[in-house]
DNA sequence: ATAATTGCTGACCGACGAGTCATTAATGAA
DNA sequence: TTCATTAATGACTCGTCGGTCAGCAATTAT
């Protein structure tokens, strides 16, 4: 009586797989890792990956819209939830939420879009309608909401919700590129709110 | 009488081959570059150029480090030059100067950074040393200056210097991303200032 | 002129990695 | 138990690309 040398597990493979591959890219970036080791990382061999993934390329996008899907949808459903005044929430679930970002998988995915994006206008453009737009109406909501309730007053940052992101990129590319050194990106989201928030409050 | 096949430059070769690389590693990234392009586009052989560069990791490094060094250093002399007022230089030569960033060969070197820095850790300390830090310090001088001649106050952007280059970093990404469609980052640029000076206005 | 020097060429090599496919064996059906 | 189906393997191919090197020709020295 011998163990089988594999089992056939139709169902689970993708997302092992796609799983392998996020973290194969994240280490290495797209172009230096080798579907090899992708499929080893995956318990499976190369032959099998090519059974699901048509090409390499392919296996990119799959994990980009992989990861990335579930988190979005999670955001959104937290401002719609809560019973906080708009300031509250920012300060507590929002800001939490953006600190969060630079030692996420999101971050990896950022990463990976800047290096490999310019050469897949299709997964941009995916990322862009799912995720950045989305993320940015999520801001844009809080806002208005807040300015209906008299909470807030109207003001330029209420088109560039985009301010409220930028410290989290600008921790999003530190990290990736320096690590923890010398820069709390904590204290910086948290500055950044400071001032948006000093600036819209009635 | 025949023009000679080639002549020998050997003063002007690294330099030109150099900004081929450049040409080359913006279009296509690190990874897919290949050698030979870039000598063709450099007007030279693959041969001539593993005579000035023993590998093509080093003629990387020596693309981010040419491209680099003379910008930071412009913008350090504007600062102890100017005569204006620490508002009217932030808004005008300063404000300038971040604007131009996204379409300037920096945001290039910063998007090679983010891709292909990871794997060449001695070239980020490099950079960090010759760029970032200097970048970061020449802010704070400003800020302090502003202090010191009783037009800031004191406040908690004095450490934070990354709040200005916060939206300037966003707009390289979103840029390199998107392109120009549905953000003015001059706009993003121009409100953070505005937040900010609003913010440590005496 | 001639020779010595050396910047430069381009054909070549070897490694490597994406993608293929003939074969094997796990599984479910008859 | 036997057979049909198909998940899974891994050895193989083939193109690509970083890097080398023997020879050539532009320049400089004599």
């Amino acid at each position: 009586m011998s163990k089988p040398r594999y089992q056939r597990r139709k169902e689970d493979r993708p997302q092992e797989i796609t799983e392998a591959a996020f973290d194969a890219f994240a280490e290495k970036g797209y172009a230096s890792t080798r579907v090899e080791e992708v499929a080893s990382r995956a318990g499976v061999s190369k032959g099998l990956l090519y059974l699901y993934f048509k090409t390499k390329e392919e296996l990119f996008k799959a994990v980009v819209k992989n990861v990335v899907v579930r988190r979005v949808d999670a955001l959104i459903a937290l401002v719609d939830k809560t019973e906080q005044s708009s300031e509250e929430f920012i300060r507590g679930p929002a800001s939490r939420f953006l600190k969060d970002v630079p030692d996420s998988p999101v971050a990896v995915i950022i990463r990976l879009l800047i290096s490999e994006g310019p050469r897949h206008p299709d997964l941009l453009d995916y990322y862009y309608r799912n995720v950045v737009s989305k993320g940015l109406a999520v801001v844009q909501r809080i806002l208005r909401r807040g300015i209906e309730r008299g909470e807030f007053r109207p003001s330029a940052i209420d088109d560039l919700p985009h301010l409220f992101l930028a410290p989290v990129m600008m921790s999003v590319v530190w990290r990736s590129l320096f690590g923890k050194r010398s820069l709390d990106t904590d204290k910086l989201i948290d500055t950044q709110i400071d001032l948006l928030l000093a600036h819209i409050k009635a």
